[in-house]
DNA sequence: GTCCCCCTAAACAGAA
DNA sequence: ATTCTGTTTAGGGGGA
């Protein structure tokens, strides 16, 4: 597997933290406002060269809801323009893994001036409850968390079965469901695999990118609608605590969320995907990790090589507006890797300080949970 | 009541 | 022969 590295590039000499919720409203959107992402500390109080130390020394950490609230910045070790983005079509939130537990509540991006009048936590319903996403939507996600975009049936199987404990002990009839759904549904496409390196049976199945949008938005839809009881990033004791069972597929995705977590955007410029970064062009999804190489464990890739039949030769997201970057988590910072060499462009970096600006400000969102009830 | 979406079940054929 | 995969049909529930 090839990687390569990174540094910081001269127009981002300082370690940049977002607030998801102003940049969102200011066009740059590091996060669905669903997500509960965000990163409270000031950006603007470490140093250039207490940011190198920790980016040149600190072991990469496991990447939970958590660790987010503890306070974290985003170093920014490679940029691209991502101004117009489209929160509708913000892929991020869905890469949290864990907020896609049945019910599980997912706190929105409520402005903070709405975050005091939050409504009392409600108890969580069990772990294994019945996801309330539609077998499409499980598809979908299971497929855009592949590392490339398509999978087998049986992968698909055990992607919602790793991702929603319900599946576990559910009768076999919902894999009949899922069939049935790919079969159905315009949204997904078959692909021959290669013969010649297929293991298993059966093609591959990816979204098509003409209902990738539609998907998207009854996700979310889902996803609003099941979160708005609650807020568990207000109160991160429920996860750590004794009161909340933590579901096991949080503590089995953390890892791979520390390694590898994508963050989706939409963009003006579908053309970043082809990024002049030769590790990212070959695999979008492949981590960038500047001095981590060795922690990155990428998911064996069995279907780069399969046959595209008509007009699946293209990455289908290449044409969806799509930015796809990485979050990088160490001790104490996250590093958001963007693909491309580019340096951040100015706009982009006074937009990130002033969210952080205002973030810390408002204080971080821990502090508001503590202190909100 | 109708339409649409979704879920579930079942049958069947073909491939591995 | 068995299991898995993919397709198709049918019926029912629920919401708009």
């Amino acid at each position: 597997m090839e990687s390569s590295s990174h540094s910081l590039p001269p127009s981002c000499p300082l370690p940049v933290s977002s607030s998801p919720q102003q940049t969102s409203s200011s066009g740059c959107c590091f996060s669905h406002p669903l997500s509960p992402i965000s990163f409270p500390p000031s950006p603007t109080s470490l140093s250039p060269a207490t940011a190198e130390s920790v980016h040149s020394s600190s072991p990469l950490s496991h990447y939970t809801a958590s660790h987010f609230l503890e306070g974290q910045s985003i170093q920014c070790l490679s940029s691209e323009n991502i101004s117009d983005q489209d929160d509708l079509t913000c892929l991020s939130w869905l890469h949290q893994r864990g907020d896609l537990l049945p019910l599980q509540p997912l706190a929105k991006m409520t402005p903070l001036a709405q975050q005091e009048s939050y409504a009392p936590i409600q108890p969580l319903p069990p772990a294994s409850s019945k996801p309330p996403y539609s077998f499409s939507s499980l598809i979908f996600m299971a497929i855009e968390d592949s590392p490339n975009k398509r999978l087998p049936v049986k992968d698909i199987y055990e992607w919602i079965v790793n991702n929603f404990p319900y599946y576990k002990t559910a009768t076999g009839g919902w894999r009949n469901s899922v069939r049935h759904n790919l079969s159905l549904s315009k949204s997904f496409r078959r692909i021959q695999r290669d013969k010649s390196q297929s293991v298993g049976k059966g093609s591959l199945w990816c979204v098509c990118p003409e209902y990738r949008s539609t998907l998207l938005e009854v996700l979310r839809k889902t996803h609003s609608y099941h979160s708005t009881n609650s807020n568990l990033i207000n109160k991160p004791e429920l996860l750590d605590g004794a009161d909340y069972e933590v579901p096991a597929v949080c503590e089995s995705m953390e890892i791979s969320d520390a390694l590898s977590h994508t963050l989706l955007l939409s963009a003006s410029s579908p053309q970043i995907l082809t990024s002049d970064n030769p590790t990212f062009a070959e695999n979008p999804s492949c981590p960038l990790t500047p001095d981590h190489e060795e922690l990155v464990t990428m998911e064996s890739v069995d279907y780069q090589q399969e046959e595209v039949c008509e007009d699946m030769e293209k990455d289908p997201l290449s044409d969806s507006g799509y930015i796809e970057l990485h979050y990088y988590q160490s001790n104490q910072y996250q590093y958001l890797v963007l693909p491309g060499d580019t340096e951040l462009d100015l706009e982009t970096v006074e937009i990130l300080q002033l969210d952080a600006e205002a973030q810390e400000a408002a204080g971080s969102l821990l502090d508001l949970a503590g202190g909100g009830y």
